[in-house]
DNA sequence: TTGAAAGCGTTACCAA
DNA sequence: TTGGTAACGCTTTCAA
């Protein structure tokens, strides 16, 4: 069923047909019911391709995933905030269109999706502190919305974790418990957020006069291996931490592990903060454990950060002329054992 | 830059150009590499809307993604698997529309993209026993492929992993260790593929005599959680099992912990095998650790099993008059120590 | 408040 | 081997 059958079944035409269903106003509100209770019979939905073509909007966001060559595990931090965008894009009618790429493709994905105008926008993930996508898109015209910061001179619409801030925090907590030997491992400091978060805790740790063992300093992909084995090392070495700062919680689990393989308990020998971009399951009952009120997380909810990154490219699409839109998207420290449900 | 002007700039007609550039026969060699050469420099790209209206094809594959309400992290045998495919669906030019809906939505959600057209075929994954999304699908006439399989009396294409096969050659190799006292951990047995691993659990012990004890078989949602209690409950219970047999690496995280916090130590005091739907990065020196033979898993690399399904689906989006395709897809169980890189 | 008709940018049929 | 032209199914402008 198309409009033209729909239109003539009613004795209508196209055009008032189209205008009733797509809620127009110069439609007699008598016919509107007439045609929408038609359409309803007759199960009628307009077909996207046309409307597409006809409107020569795409209604649909893109997504580019990066996936190494290994047959390594998506990076949940990437799922779960598309899973936040995708609730969203899903109520306001938009599809989701999501690349898989290998990790140099990233660029050739964004600008095939340009070129072939099969998206109205593109989210951008996991910002370089020099990223290319930035000046790329800006050229290309499409509109973006970046997770994150990089260092680009121009102006572009971004949303961030308040990253020094949060482990400005988690640092000020672990000190307040009395720690002076606090091991962070970080991400891959070629990402701007990794930086932030140094920074963070470098601030805190010199607001107490106190400087950072650069020992004690680790940064790279954030795998559970990665935990597990700088960990041990740490733990191994002649001068090992008292406490762990880790930047997501994959390496957390496994700093968790090599910690209680060495017959070592969380809040009583070791204290682990972890800032949880990731969720609720692997947390719970995990990380936070009824270990004593020095296991904590930072939670900011990477799904809620994906919603509300898309509701801001949304608006950004249907409003063109609008400024741009930097939002710092502050984190909740939850302090002591934290067994809540997740923000919603 | 569209058709209209780039064939203007060349003096041909549309037709002419078009054809050029899609391939077809009837153009003169000479004339397709001036074509060819021109789009080249022009930087032309057709526009995949009105490519889209004009074959009727969408050129676009549906994946639909249940999101429970809770924050919760996105399933990652879920987001594997969809990688694996997106890989395949980037190669052949289609795109992949990934819906997140509400767990009680992929219904709808499957049939609004039947019914507006958005996209060739769909895949369907994690069929319950009696799955209504196969009927509906056979009813709507979308093309589809599921992984796994259902109780459904109608034939339809599917792939599934040799489940039955996978868990009798892991309840095996526990026996020829000298175990007796084995428990399952598996998934939620409403779906298809928790009651094949049963299965093949009950037919190995049968074969030697043993009856499974019902107090070692456990089912329920895959979460860490899940695997940290259960395996806590029965530790302590008055009758400990000696080895754990589980149906996928996230509870097995799970029941790593509540072993190796009791003191406890695999391949030592308890032997745990676990299916490895799941990926290298966790696995690689996480579950598979250097504690003795008795720690192994099956791996089948669900990313691989999308990859595969991909082709399936696109094959018979081409041929559509091609029988079912319904194919078993075997997996390697790896004994002993396995630090080998992951299948590509 | 309604309708006719012109796009939207391709592909595909039929004729030359 | 090439070109004219009619789809494809909608939205939108302009006229009534």
């Amino acid at each position: 069923m198309n409009l033209k059958q729909l239109s003539q079944s009613l004795g209508l035409s196209q055009t008032t047909v189209s205008r009733a269903l797509n809620g127009y106003p110069e439609v007699r509100e008598e016919t509107r019911q007439r045609v929408v209770a038609a359409a309803a019979a007759a199960n009628y939905t307009p077909n996207s391709r046309a409307r597409r073509l006809a409107t020569g909007r795409a209604m649909a966001i893109g997504h580019v995933m990066p996936l190494t060559g290994r047959e390594e595990m998506v990076n949940p931090i990437f799922a779960d905030f598309i899973a936040g965008a995708g609730e969203v894009y899903a109520r306001e009618g938009y599809d989701l269109l999501l690349s898989m790429v290998p990790a140099n493709g990233t660029e050739a994905a964004y600008r095939q999706m340009a070129s072939n105008a099969s998206v109205d926008g593109v989210m951008v993930q996991a910002p370089t502190l020099d990223d290319p996508r930035v000046p790329l898109l800006q050229e290309l015209g499409l509109p973006f919305l970046v997770h994150g910061r990089t260092a680009s001179p121009e102006a572009y619409s971004w949303l961030d974790v308040a990253n020094v801030r949060a482990f400005r925090r988690a640092t000020d907590f672990l000190l307040d418990l009395g720690h002076r030997k606090i091991a962070l491992l970080n991400g891959q400091e070629s990402l701007d957020f990794a930086l932030r978060r140094r920074r963070g805790m470098e601030e805190a740790l010199a607001e107490r006069g106190l400087a950072p063992n650069p020992l004690w300093m680790r940064s790279d992909i954030m795998t559970e291996q990665y935990g597990y084995r700088t960990a041990g090392e740490l733990l191994d070495s002649d001068t090992p931490p008292t406490a762990f700062l880790v930047s997501s919680i994959i390496p957390a689990i496994g700093v968790r592990r090599a910690v209680s393989e060495r017959g070592l308990r969380t809040g009583r020998d070791i204290s682990i903060v972890c800032h949880d971009d990731a969720l609720s399951y692997l947390d719970n009952d995990g990380l936070n454990a009824p270990e004593g009120p020095a296991f904590t997380s930072t939670r900011s909810s990477i799904r809620a950060a994906g919603r509300r990154c898309a509701e801001i490219l949304l608006d950004l699409i249907d409003n063109p002329d609008q400024p741009f839109v930097q939002e710092l998207w502050e984190t909740d420290l939850t302090l002591g054992r934290s067994t809540g449900p997740a923000p919603t």
